[in-house]
DNA sequence: CGATTATGATTAA
DNA sequence: TAATCCTAATCGC
């Protein structure tokens, strides 16, 4: 599930969830026993969302860095929660409800130098209040590298994933293998928009959609899974019909529609 | 029931 | 580029 839109409602939902009563922290897999000792017991002061990087902050000033890499997932349920099993990372309790966290590429206590320093690595966050655009703008039509490559690049834009990127170029009517610097500013502004608006609309569902209505002829809430997207995984394009063709950039799939997208 | 795959990213070669 | 990490659903035999 982890692209940008997921960690921001992830962000969102754990501090609406655990609010600021005391939360029991524990890690039944026992990796990441001593952090979760630690805080076990604190309130949870708050959650902050960065591309596909989620920070919670604690009362005590501790700092967990969390990233859901491709198999990660942080699930909650009511409590008293499943049985502890030992694929659970990361447990955290509070009143009502109980997180798991299975499956992450990181999670773990940082400094704030560590902090800054990963953030200091990403670009611009679509999701956060003043994303540097501009500043994303030069550095996306600077590059040669196909645009297929520099969408997934988190330096540059922060909390793109393989489906946002197939869906945008899309959306966009461009191949996945064009250079970036041959793209217009005006073809990456109206990119950059379309993605401001796709990922918001990704944390309001809690799913990636990027059908517009009119075309499905269905609120997004009640889609069936297979009209959400026109060509992420799909055997025929959602708009024409056509084959749906797969190039891979950057070391992974991206399905195009060869006919709505070409060179 | 083993193999494959996945909305990710780093490290080594 | 390839190998690697981590989990769980799905697929093929």
């Amino acid at each position: 599930m982890p692209e940008g839109h997921t960690i921001h409602r992830l962000a969102r939902d754990l501090k609406r969830s655990l609010g600021r009563a005391p939360i029991q922290v524990s890690s039944p897999q026992g990796r990441v026993r001593k952090s979760a000792a630690l805080l076990d017991g604190q309130r949870l002061v708050r959650t902050e969302a960065w591309g596909k990087e989620l920070f919670v902050h604690w009362e005590g000033g501790e700092l967990l860095h969390v990233h859901l890499g491709l198999i990660g997932k942080f699930r909650p349920s009511p409590v008293p929660g499943p049985a502890p099993r030992d694929t659970i990372r990361l447990r955290l309790q509070g009143d009502d409800d109980v997180w798991d966290l299975t499956g992450p590429m990181r999670c773990e206590l940082i400094t704030a130098a560590e902090r800054r320093a990963i953030t200091a690595r990403l670009g611009a966050d679509p999701l956060r209040r003043a994303p540097d655009v501009a500043s994303a703008r030069t550095r996306f039509l600077a590059t040669k590298r196909a645009v297929a490559a520099v969408l997934l690049d988190q330096a540059i834009i922060a909390g793109i994933g393989n489906v946002y990127r197939a869906e945008l170029l899309f959306r966009a009517g461009i191949h996945p293998d064009v250079p970036a610097v041959e793209l217009s500013e005006a073809d990456f502004d109206a990119m950059w928009d379309d993605t401001v608006r796709l990922l918001r609309l990704g944390v309001r569902h809690g799913a990636i959609i990027t059908t517009e209505p009119d075309e499905v002829g269905r609120t997004p809430g009640r889609m069936r899974p297979d009209d959400r997207l026109y060509v992420y995984k799909r055997q025929h394009c959602r708009r024409c019909g056509t084959d749906i063709a797969i190039a891979e950039v950057a070391g992974r799939n991206c399905y195009f529609c060869p006919s709505c997208q070409r060179r």
